[in-house]
DNA sequence: GTGATTGCAAATCTTTTGCACTAAA
DNA sequence: TTTAGTGCAAAAGATTTGCAATCAC
């Protein structure tokens, strides 16, 4: 019996436990702890950030035998993005990329490789002399530095 | 014969020496001056800059009773970006805009109207400490702001 | 002439949607 | 049990492509 609750302890401390932050940080958000929002949740709010598009992030639990529709894979990368979760990053027409740093930072774009990249704090200064139209606010100033190949 | 001589002259003035103008961009850029890229031209290598996508230039040019296939705008398009007359800005996943004007500038984007502004020189300072991994280059910094309603 | 360019329609690619089914509260 | 969420397949949009007809040189 001693066995068995020193096991069942350990699986709650290395199992449930991060199971019950990211069930609560979707709650937090409004959004029912299913299992497919968990499994992408794990995946992109646990661990180190990076950047994804809907077809990676598909690609990549496909190879982990974790199946998600890839609608459910949109559905959920948007969801994710309104809660504040997740950053959307415009740098390519042809596909959407999702930030898993939510933080004020900017971007390095590989452009051969149509990688992202994000500039460590310190790099960039942006000074303005903020002009802001009455009732408009700057919402937001992203800066996307196109890194290519010298030749 | 004078009033005659005159208006041809005129003429020439008028409308003959525009054409010059953009047929000489065109061959330039090592494109022939077909009648639909010299009404392209036209409608965006002279006069003042603007952005424009695919699908407005095509309405404006089917306005203005130029009818061009869309097939061919977007080849039109992407040529004079390849040969430099013009520029890509990413602001939006879900289309391409281009932008007349080619000098190095950033942008408003008014996220409500899905409208791109250029931003004056001298409003943006970006001060970095270039940190170029070897072979690379900074191709292009570009700054995106996004406007938004205060609410 | 001959090689580049155009226009159309079909194809492609990403993203969204409608809806029956399933799961969470 | 009630409502939200999922998965599929179809639809929608933007953009590209294949190819025969047309145009510039």
């Amino acid at each position: 019996m001693h066995d068995k609750a020193s096991a069942q302890n350990m699986e709650s401390q290395n199992i449930e436990r991060p199971f019950t932050r990211v069930i609560h940080k979707l709650q937090d958000a409004g959004l029912r702890p299913t299992r497919q929002r968990m499994a992408l949740a794990k995946s992109l709010l646990e661990g180190p950030s990076r950047h994804v598009t809907a077809e990676s992030l598909h690609r990549e639990m496909h190879q982990a035998n974790i199946n998600i529709s890839l609608a459910t894979i949109y559905n959920c990368l948007h969801q994710f993005t309104d809660a504040g979760l997740l950053r959307e990053v415009v740098v390519d027409s042809r596909r959407t990329y999702f930030d898993t740093n939510i933080s004020e930072h900017h971007h390095y774009f590989m452009v051969a490789e149509g990688r992202l990249e994000d500039v460590p704090d310190g790099v960039i200064n942006i000074d303005m002399l903020p002009d802001v139209p009455p009732g408009k606010v700057f919402s937001r100033v992203e800066v996307i530095i196109h890194v290519s190949d010298d030749s």
